[in-house]
DNA sequence: CAAAGTTTGTCAAGAAATAAACAGGTCCGT
DNA sequence: ACGGACCTGTTTATTTCTTGACAAACTTTG
């Protein structure tokens, strides 16, 4: 029986679920049982049968899951058969990295375009696309009709240009700016994805281990 | 009074906390109280009074919370008063966009070192950094003692490089490898940051919304 | 083909995290 | 200086998340 709601808690094993299953599969796996799968992962059984029934029942009594399968279903409940038309803003360090470094065809998404305020940037190629100039941002998702856009621009920019975009018809949002976009009205997703953050945890973790 | 032992949840608000109140501190407030903060970070404020109250007693009644005064109680709290050597493994794009883009020094690190297998990347510089090759790091180490790693190698390399570099001394590990670091034992701590995973989650938002 | 061994899906208990409630101080205007 | 408004620290309640338990069902083996 699946849910209504699916609790966040969930929603955020779920990909690596996906991850670790295409690992399996990878090593030849055919069959994973719900107590192998948690000892791989450092989870408990019971959660991972719980979690999966959210959506639906894919095992089998004696059996348990079939690796194939289990990793199709949920890719199909994350959209990864999807290719969702996506922008980048900002062709700075990170934004030129993640271009190259994230596999957005296995995630989703289809990056088809590429944009920066710098006159320095633009033309430059990356990968196999061309950094257009943001002034054409608006021409450009009229013609193509992109629905999620990633940021990588400074800090100050961020609100405006979110608002910008937000008119151009994008529908969910990449964060990477240090700037907490909230926007849970109006129907648009936003992922933040704080590195800062996730350093500074490392730190507090040395700094109280240090203390024992 | 300060309690024993601090849960995750809070944890992992502590960084966006710091965030926010710098960010209030450059705006020219002077206090805040816990239902004001609550409203512009989208918390509740029982739970704001609660996370700060694990660490101390830092506000007053009547009045709130000094701004600069609990900045830097939370900045000490996650040890960023510190400046731990660090040394990034694999200067690919990835690795050369984090080593620019972060801010090492106000994070609680300094970056000491840049290593890559590619004899292509070795010598070139990033930012005041020269890459290094890779077959010197026991000596490097051995010289400069770095304490963290931050690891952007292949996925296939992780685990033997883990192993080389705490065989090193490293005791933390910043990992954006596909290879989930569990190394819970030994005092090694890991914050294992899936970029892929996060878009991933992204995605399910899109194809959730569509369903509606 | 029957019995023994697995494993799921689900329900119920337990643990953890979040929110509400409130007593005891502090601030501020008059 | 006093009363009302305000706010923290802490206790209590509520909600959410995780784990444990078990019946039903499938697989394997002799």
């Amino acid at each position: 029986m699946s849910k209504t709601t699916i609790s966040n808690s969930v929603i955020r094993r779920l990909p690596r679920y996906y991850r670790f299953l295409g690992d399996l599969e990878a090593n030849g796996y055919v069959r994973i049982s719900s107590r192998e799968l948690a000892e791989k992962m450092g989870l408990t059984a019971s959660q991972i049968r719980q979690d999966f029934n959210c959506f639906g029942e894919f095992g089998q009594q004696g059996y348990g899951y079939n690796v194939t399968e289990l990793r199709g279903e949920i890719g199909k409940i994350l959209g990864l058969d999807k290719h969702t038309p996506m922008i980048l803003l900002g062709a700075g360090n990170l934004g030129r990295a993640l271009a190259a470094h994230i596999d957005f065809d296995n995630r989703g998404f289809k990056l088809i375009g590429i944009f920066d305020v710098d006159p320095e940037l633009v033309g430059r190629k990356v990968g196999e696309l061309e950094v257009m100039s943001s002034s054409s941002i608006e021409s450009f998702c009229h013609e193509h009709k992109p629905v999620a856009a990633i940021l990588c621009i400074p800090k100050d920019d961020a609100a405006k240009e979110t608002e910008r975009l937000i008119n151009c018809g994008i529908k969910a949002f990449w964060n990477f700016t240090h700037y907490d976009l909230r926007l849970n009205y109006r129907g648009v997703l936003v992922e933040n994805v704080h590195l800062g953050d996730s350093l500074t945890t490392l730190s507090y973790g040395l700094n109280t281990i240090e203390k024992k």
